[in-house]
RNA sequence: GCCCAUGUAGCUCAGUGGUAGAGCACCGCCUUGGUAAGGCGGGGGUCGGCGGUUCAAAUCCGCCCGUGGGCUCCA
């Protein structure tokens, strides 16, 4: 594929870059369309994205309908058949102001603006259509094959929510419509592995207006899951020195005073409860307790580290546009830790906790992750608790632990708390954006705060630093994970329903009760379906509805042998005793076999 | 919170101004069937809510609520 560039070169386009040239193109394809079918629209920004390609554009009280999308694509379609040239030119900087401004383009005007003094301004032209741009193009409007419009949603101008809120026009482009056609196919099957539909299909969890929204319910199904989920976690928490505790959601409005949530993180809280003359407030983090729970005795530095762990109840005023099934709601309950350390264990504990996420993500086989540690920015003075020292050392502690595990990470200077450096696991759902899975931060303030003390070996008080730290994140988020991760088909460990005995007839309806009533007494979390309906009815419910890990088919030929036929969920089948059996399921879930 | 779309039976959806529909699920009867849907019959809806336009509103308009996608936010 040939493409053109600013100073009017034309080349054969570097492979990797042939999508996103095409989505480059395809944007003003698809700008030209619209001001052919919109004369007065105002354009913005339209650049390629990682997954195609958009433009945001005033419109000015014009609403889109999806059947103007659909006219966009249409136009778009006629301006690739008429094969313009696309074609750059350069411009001094007045010009460009001149040629924006008498074009009315007031953004692009306004972006020139913000272009460092020595910048070169290109323009690209396709027929009567002129965007201010930096190329490279494809040199025909033709060599556009394959794209979709696919959405329409608003978009605040240079992302400010300040600023005014412009129509953004998203669409997808492939180099071929093979890719194209893949790209949907996978669209697909994203919207069948979504967490909330799953969820409904074998009734997880549920919501409810009259309950409120961001406000999940976990039905039977979804509860059994999250047990086990919370047995897991707990266990192996115990075994690493981890205390677990119980505190309260609902607190008064000082214990938020002093940790200096109410001033800094007011706005994610539940507006404040006034009761005989005291306020309190829902809680959305567990930290203050914590650290009230640590304040609570004198503590030798021979105790440290200290861990308190809690699978805790909390509450966030999310706003309503970011609420997402059970990723993300107002209640959730967090897998929380606060671990008081001495500045010299930072590096050890903070080992142990990566250590624990790794191999808490290799028990699930999550493989599909990304590591991010936040540091501060070293010449912003303002936002971040000013000890250089502390925080010197506490990075680069926790880079060498990091390094020394040899897992990869990405650094991001300017993104860590103000309270210290953090590190996040980063994963990605079926549908929407990347969220952290879990997470461990320093805080070198709050222990301040609540004036926490550890009497070191020479009888000096001292201050302990924090870890917060959280493995599965939230209950709520992880199982939101693992569902999109297995499409509902869980492992045997965390299977609502383990083992579904299917009688073929009624004739054999009484072994098949024995069946089930001595996988009862082995623990195994086993149905009966006992309707009067054909085994290959059966059969499909429970791998299409309940995607049960075995299927027990019981005939009387089982019967007559004393054996099960197991079928598992990919279809295959074999024929066992039944106490062999009972001894392989069982070994699974012990096992945590995923 | 903002922009757009959307809301009809438990679920998935059809129905664009004139007596509320289908498939699945549910209930009953028949069928006792060997590895992904057996047959017949039945019950079930203030068409998200409130107002308005109209002789007449699921359908048109306004506001509110929920949901989906996008943006912002996420000390």
């Amino acid at each position: 594929m040939k493409i053109i560039y600013k100073d009017g070169t034309v080349a054969e386009c570097p492979a990797e870059e042939v999508t996103h040239v095409l989505r480059h193109s395809a944007a003003h394809i698809m700008a030209q369309a619209i001001q052919r079918l919109y004369p007065n629209a105002i354009f913005g920004y339209g650049p390629a994205t990682d997954k195609g390609f958009y433009y945001d554009v005033d419109l000015g009280d014009t609403k889109l309908t999806d059947e103007d999308l659909v006219t966009i694509e249409n136009e778009m379609k006629k301006i690739v058949k008429e094969k313009l040239p696309i074609r750059p030119f350069i411009l001094n900087r007045d010009e460009a102001i001149k040629l924006m401004h008498d074009r009315g383009a007031k953004y692009k005007e306004e972006h020139i603006g913000d272009l460092p003094e020595d910048a070169i301004i290109s323009f690209y032209q396709q027929g009567d259509y002129i965007d201010m741009c930096v190329g490279p193009h494809i040199t025909y409007t033709s060599a556009l094959k394959a794209f979709k419009i696919t959405q329409q949603g608003g978009a605040y101008w240079k992302n400010d929510s300040s600023r005014k809120m412009l129509t953004r026009i998203n669409g997808v482009a492939f180099a071929t419509k093979e890719e194209l056609e893949e790209y949907e196919r996978q669209q697909e099957e994203a919207k069948a592995r979504d967490h909330r539909r799953i969820g409904q299909q074998m009734q997880l969890f549920m919501s409810d207006d009259l309950v409120g929204k961001g406000m999940p319910m976990f039905l039977p199904n979804g509860y059994t899951v999250w047990r086990e989920l919370e047995n897991y976690i707990r266990n192996k928490e115990l075994k690493l020195g981890y205390q677990h505790v119980m505190t309260p959601c609902v607190g008064t409005v000082d214990l938020y005073k002093t940790s200096g949530h109410w001033a800094h993180y007011q706005k994610n809280m539940f507006p404040p409860m006034e009761v005989e003359g005291e306020t309190f407030v829902l809680r959305p983090m567990n930290c203050p307790h914590h650290m009230m729970i640590y304040a609570n005795r004198p503590h030798s530095y021979k105790e440290l580290p200290i861990r308190i762990a809690e699978i805790a109840h909390d509450f966030r005023f999310e706003t309503s546009g970011t609420l997402k099934g059970i990723e993300r709601g107002r209640h959730f309950c967090q897998n929380d830790s606060h671990i008081f350390v001495t500045p010299e264990q930072i590096e050890s504990e903070f080992k142990g906790v990566v250590d624990l996420i790794f191999e808490t993500y290799k028990d699930f086989g999550i493989t599909d992750y990304r590591c991010v540690l936040s540091l501060r920015d070293p010449n912003d003075k303002v936002k971040y608790h000013p000890d250089d020292q502390m925080w010197d050392m506490a990075e680069a502690s926790l880079r060498k632990v990091l390094d020394d595990i040899g897992i990869e990470y990405t650094e991001e200077i300017g993104e860590a708390a103000f309270y210290g450096p953090k590190l996040d696991v980063n994963v990605k759902p079926a549908i929407g954006n990347e969220y952290t899975l879990s997470t461990c931060q320093l805080d070198f303030c709050l222990p301040a705060k609540f004036d926490l003390k550890y009497i070191d070996a020479d009888n000096s008080e001292k201050t302990p630093v924090v870890l917060h730290r959280a493995i599965l994140g939230s209950i709520d988020r992880f199982m939101a994970y693992i569902i999109e991760e297995t499409k509902g088909k869980f492992p045997t460990w965390l299977a609502p329903m383990q083992v579904k005995v299917l009688p073929v007839s009624e004739k054999t309806m009484e072994y098949a009760t024995r069946c089930y009533n001595a996988l009862l007494d082995e623990d195994v979390r086993v149905v009966l379906d006992d309707r009067s309906e054909k085994i290959g009815y059966k059969i499909r419910e429970a791998q299409q509805e309940d995607r049960v890990p075995y299927m027990l088919i019981i005939g009387a030929k089982e019967e007559e042998e004393g054996t099960v036929s197991v079928r598992n969920r990919v279809g295959e089948t074999t024929t066992m005793k039944l106490d062999e059996f009972i001894t392989k399921v069982r070994t699974e879930i012990r096992t945590r076999a995923f």
